[in-house]
DNA sequence: AAGGATGTTGCCTG
DNA sequence: TCAGGCAACATCCT
């Protein structure tokens, strides 16, 4: 569920409710936030970032984070209590084990939209500066840091590393720029890519390293739990090159 | 069939 | 004091 392109088809699905301007009418759940503070507010827009996903309304917005396991249905309920359960005049959300919390004020003030690997707004310069920054850090890490790629998850990581051929535990500064500029136009094209496959039901046969025993050239891949992240990372000793 | 995972927070410990 | 460990969340996959 998770990484940044689950969240878009998430809100895709939404906006063909055509959901905006209508009341919420009622609510429900176990969430301990303040739920009725949304009780006959109107939404104004469903956003997402990264893995956020937002329902704004006039002063503030909600903000849903699945997390590792959380889950939604429109229109549908689980057998499971869920967190939240949004009613309008034609339709039900419900969102279940995820993360919630009220962002104050207008969203466009607290999301740097720019940041965002799917966003139109997406500055893959920007990026790139904030990169360059963390001129000691590992490039397995730094593709986890929401603030520089929000959005990207684990998957993404493992399968966009792979094909620009760097090895996970790279440093920074020592990537030739060429490479890290490739490595910001992969980690977009490919969590699009993720995007239409995941929305196909097809994304799993595609992944060429993640899970995987062998690499495309049939070289044995390594599995281990790289970084200060400590997240697991598969990757191929012969195609991905150490830069440190 | 037990155990781990697409993620993040927050508590506990040394 | 603070970094690191680890549980929590619930379901699906191997």
């Amino acid at each position: 569920m998770p990484e940044g392109p689950s969240i878009v088809i998430l809100r895709e699905l939404i906006e063909e409710l055509d959901l905006e301007g209508q009341e919420v009418i009622a609510l429900s759940g176990n969430t301990k936030i303040e739920k009725d503070r949304m009780l006959h507010h109107k939404v104004k827009a469903f956003k997402s970032w990264g893995k956020h996903f937002l329902i704004c309304f006039e002063n503030f917005s909600l903000r849903i984070h699945f997390m590792m396991f959380g889950t939604y249905r429109i229109n549908e309920r689980k057998q499971t209590p869920a967190r939240l359960s949004l009613s309008f005049e034609n339709a039900e959300l419900n969102f279940y084990t995820c993360s919630l919390k009220y962002v104050e004020g207008d969203v466009n003030v607290n999301y740097d939209w720019s940041s965002d690997i799917m966003a139109e707004q997406w500055d893959p310069k920007k990026a790139l500066k904030k990169m360059k920054t963390k001129s000691q850090a590992l490039i397995c890490d730094l593709l986890l840091d929401q603030e520089i790629f929000s959005g990207l998850g684990n998957i993404i990581k493992n399968e966009v590393l792979y094909r620009v051929g760097i090895h996970p535990s790279s440093v920074i500064d020592s990537i030739p720029v060429a490479k890290l500029k490739l490595l910001i136009t992969e980690a977009r094209q490919y969590s699009f890519d993720f995007l239409n496959w995941k929305k196909a039901h097809v994304l799993k046969k595609h992944w060429l390293v993640n899970t995987r025993q062998f690499c495309p050239l049939k070289h044995p891949l390594i599995k281990s739990y790289l970084g200060k992240t400590k997240r697991r990372t598969f990757f191929c000793p012969v195609c991905q090159i150490l830069y440190h």
